[in-house]
RNA sequence: GCCGCUGUGGCGGAAUUGGCAGACGCAGAGGACUUAAAAUCCUCCGGUAGCAAUACUGUAUCGGUUCAAGUCCGAUCAGCGGCACCA
């Protein structure tokens, strides 16, 4: 047995490629389409992570599937390049940002070439390419003229020491990652876009789509519709309050209200509150916490009264007192609560801490011991006219009963927030808006964009928490569009998501100057067909991208409501302790290393073989040995006898191979369709070792064998149909499987007694049902004797069950 | 606390979706080749009992449905991931 040269042979192939520029994907309108997307990475100095192969191997394989099945394939890849880790570097190392994203584009690609993906390079896209991020910033123009984007007060993290804005991943146990600093909630206006608008279109399209269950499932718990009401209480200091409720049928069981630490009211009553500094103190309190420390359930309930107002209960005039606490967020429904501590875990707990009353409305339940919440079951009690009814049935009629009064309205409420647009951060597209007195918030003409990144000084933004782009005086000073008097810039810059919101559709058509890509382009590639990506961007870069999607259906820009036809996930590659890799732990696999070793075919097979793509995987040294060790094979394939018979046509296999061969390419062909990489490689093994036992091989089969691993391993697989004179196999198309063919003639029968194997038999394919169980009790014999037969099960080609007492 | 996912040999994992549990690979043991080693090839490889044929047992735990359960249902335990107490 004799290793082959992957390291020349690898670099020939990969060489061969990029001079013939083989997948090289051009517009033709005759041929199908099919478009594979995966996630494209962002360049970490890091360079390639050992888990990056493993998604685009899969995508790479599926294409390579179709361009042998004949379609014509794009599958292109770039760069995710704005983003905080290269701004930390560049303000640690004093290095422009370009500077170390197009150090880092250089390595990653260098790496990527040398795994032999199929990508089209020639669409290769970089979201900090001030060509791309021009579109970007059209894109945001659109939606800020069509009311989508509008500023406001909103929540961020603030670094006492530091004095800037932190992202939630820099503050580590509420303190600041750089420094340790204590990090505050601080208010600032920010730039927010309306994802909510789009709620429910997010929610229905879904059934569009093939995604995976858990991925829908998370979007829409995501978004989180909720139906219920919302309905005014007044205040004994003369206001409304209003609430919102999922549970309007409970009205009559409020025995206490709870207002958010930033409800407005607390100000505003701030003269009838005569423990307003003790308020004022929980509200400085509980800025300090997120919303997550605010309402994690395990915690134990805090708040405090207001002394000097009540809320009158509208449906029985019961005066009730107001409390402020934490776990009610300004961010959702209306900041404020009814609190039905009978059927309410929540209100449960603050109820018994608290000692306040709780009564029952819906019978059913032991409040007593704990909130009964169950909504199928109760009946309703201590609730005036709505004594008797179910809970669904209470529900309808009180807010029947609130509208009319003009108490409250029906309310469908979404967990689902606006999503915040706004970095103070230098590294990311700039907002193309100018501020003026006068006409307030302008939109720069389109014809003066891209709207470029300046040059500065520093990349640390400044101490009052703007963004770097607000201590360049050249920058911000500009006239308004509008009126032509004095104006100035927006300083904040866009978030990562920003560019990935779009990518697909620059792909299409990355080198135009008049258009995000041309209709014509767009309604050839558009749909993507299959998109893969991790579970991590299942409710972020997955629904943001469909919402800027939508909103370009609207606008006319693309022809679909949907951007991915299919979407599927992949588990991480783990280090060999089964733990996730990282620096730290010291269990990173350098991607590099292993080509060298083992070669990048190597590599491929054993990131698709390790285990299901869907699930974590750990890295194993002598599982790639075993992978590299089936490759040998492979190659030595052609050192066995050749028993040519001259045809390369489907049926002129062996006698002895020909089903399993048939077998094979039905099983890889299914496999790949359905992410069982494994299990196909697993077939082409089996099938190999058969060649094998036979010692001999065919014109047809080798030819086959190489077909069905090229998807796989591309390198070998090239290599070896050439030196076998079968020409380029990327020009061919994968063999075919008939289907009459992958039976054998005859089959194993399982011969069951009670449930338990006591024999077994062989028969012909298809055999009779009452055949097969003579045969079965011929095989069982003197065993049956004595005992009484109460039921005969035969499965055909299967098994036969006897029952007997 | 809530949501989602996962529990199968020494290890990574298969199992046509209810029909012989452990495919394929790794590791291990024995043998062949070799002066020797590596590589390669052949055989064995869940547990218990047995020289053996074989029998019993076995898919986190307990229970259920079924002729038949790794697979379906109910409860429990453990691990991983996510989280915004969503009223």
């Amino acid at each position: 047995m004799k290793e082959y040269n992957y390291t020349s042979i690898e670099k020939k192939w990969q060489d061969y490629w990029e001079k013939n520029e083989t997948f090289k994907v051009v517009e033709n309108f005759d041929k199908e389409k099919f478009y594979v997307l995966v996630e494209f990475p962002y360049p970490s100095g890091q360079g390639l992570h050992i888990g990056h192969p493993r998604p685009y191997t899969a995508m790479d394989i599926l294409a390579r599937k179709r361009r042998l099945e004949g379609y014509n394939v794009l599958y292109p890849f770039g760069w995710d390049a704005f983003g905080l880790p290269t701004e930390n570097f560049a303000i640690k190392n004093k290095i422009h940002p370009a500077k170390v994203t197009a150090d880092n584009v250089k390595n990653f690609t260098r790496q990527a070439k040398a795994i032999g993906f199929s990508f089209d390079w020639s669409r290769e896209i970089n979201t900090t390419d001030p060509e791309y991020y021009k579109w970007t910033q059209w894109i945001f123009l659109q939606l800020f003229k069509k009311g989508l984007a509008y500023k406001k007060e909103m929540a961020v993290n603030w670094c006492t020491d530091c004095k800037v804005v932190l992202a939630n991943e820099e503050v580590v146990d509420g303190s600041c990652e750089r420094c340790h600093s204590e990090v505050v909630r601080r208010v600032k206006s920010q730039w927010m876009l309306k994802i909510t608008e789009y709620a429910q279109r997010l929610i229905d399209d879904l059934t569009e789509v093939d995604y995976p269950e858990r991925v829908k499932t998370s979007q829409i718990n995501w978004i989180g519709r909720s139906t219920g009401a919302e309905v005014d209480f007044t205040s004994t200091a003369g206001d409304i309050l209003r609430i919102f409720t999922t549970r309007p049928d409970t009205l009559f069981g409020a025995t206490y209200m709870v207002i958010s630490p930033e409800h407005p009211y607390i100000d505003a009553w701030k003269e009838r509150l005569s423990n307003y500094s003790e308020i004022l103190e929980y509200k400085t309190a509980s800025a300090k916490k997120s919303d997550f420390e605010r309402t994690e359930m395990v915690k134990e309930k805090t708040g405090v009264k207001l002394d000097g107002v009540c809320a009158v209960n509208p449906v029985n005039n019961t005066e009730i007192p107001i409390f402020v606490s934490d776990y009610v967020l300004m961010s959702y429904g209306t900041g404020a609560i009814m609190a039905v501590p009978g059927h309410d875990t929540r209100d449960w707990e603050f109820a018994k801490k608290f000692n306040l009353p709780i009564i029952e409305v819906v019978s059913g339940g032991d409040i007593e011991k704990e909130a009964f919440t169950d909504c199928d079951s109760g009946i309703m009690v201590n609730s005036g006219f709505l004594d008797g009814m179910s809970v669904d049935d209470a529900k309808v009629k009180i807010t029947e009963y609130l509208s009319k009064q003009k108490l409250g309205e029906p309310k469908i409420n979404y967990k689902l927030r606006d999503w915040v647009f706004s970095r103070q951060r230098y590294w990311g597209e700039p907002i193309p808006l100018v501020h003026c007195e006068k006409c307030g918030w302008v939109a720069i003409p389109e014809s003066q964009l891209p709207l470029m990144l300046p040059e500065v000084e520093t990349y640390m933004p400044t101490d009052t928490g703007e963004s770097p782009l607000a201590a360049l005086d050249d920058f911000i000073n500009t006239t308004c569009p509008e009126c032509g008097g004095a104006a100035k810039r927006e300083t904040d810059t866009m978030p990562q998501w920003a560019g990935s919101s779009w990518y697909f559709l620059r792909y299409c058509d990355p080198y135009n100057k008049t258009a995000l890509a041309s209709k014509e382009k767009l309604d050839y590639w558009m749909n993507v067909d299959w998109y893969n990506g991790g579970m991590e961007h299942t409710t972020l870069h997955l629904l943001y991208s469909r919402f800027w999607h939508k909103f370009l259906y609207d606008i006319g820009i693309v022809s679909s409501k949907e951007p991915y036809n299919k979407r599927t996930s992949h588990g991480m590659i783990l280090g060999e302790d089964m733990q996730k890799m990282s620096k730290s732990r010291g269990n990173v696999i350098n991607p590099d290393e292993i080509i060298r070793d083992y070669g990048a075919d190597a590599l491929r097979l054993y990131e698709m073989f390790v285990g299901d793509f869907e699930k974590v995987a750990p890295w194993s040294m002598t599982g790639i040995k075993g992978c590299k060790r089936f490759l040998d094979r492979v190659w030595n394939l052609c050192r066995l006898t050749t028993v040519d018979n001259g045809q390369l046509t489907v049926d002129s296999y062996r006698k002895e191979l020909c089903s399993s061969f048939h077998k094979t390419i039905k099983k890889v062909t299914y496999d790949i369709e359905h992410l069982k990489f494994n299990t196909a490689i697993a077939s082409l093994m089996s099938l190999i070792n058969e060649i094998y036992a036979t010692g001999a091989i065919n014109n047809a089969e080798l030819r086959s064998f190489l077909l069905l691993l090229n998807p796989f391993a591309p390198h070998i697989t090239e290599e070896m149909f050439e030196a076998a004179g079968f020409g380029i196999l990327n020009e061919q198309s994968l063999p075919k499987y008939d289907e009459a063919l992958c039976k054998d003639d005859e089959v194993e029968i399982v011969v069951q007694v009670c449930g338990k194997v006591r024999a077994k038999l062989v028969v012909p394919t298809g055999c009779d049902k009452t055949e097969v169980l003579t045969r079965a009790k011929e095989a069982l014999g003197a065993a049956l004797d004595s005992k009484t037969i109460v039921k005969e099960i035969v499965v055909p080609d299967k098994l036969v069950n006897i029952v007997v007492r």
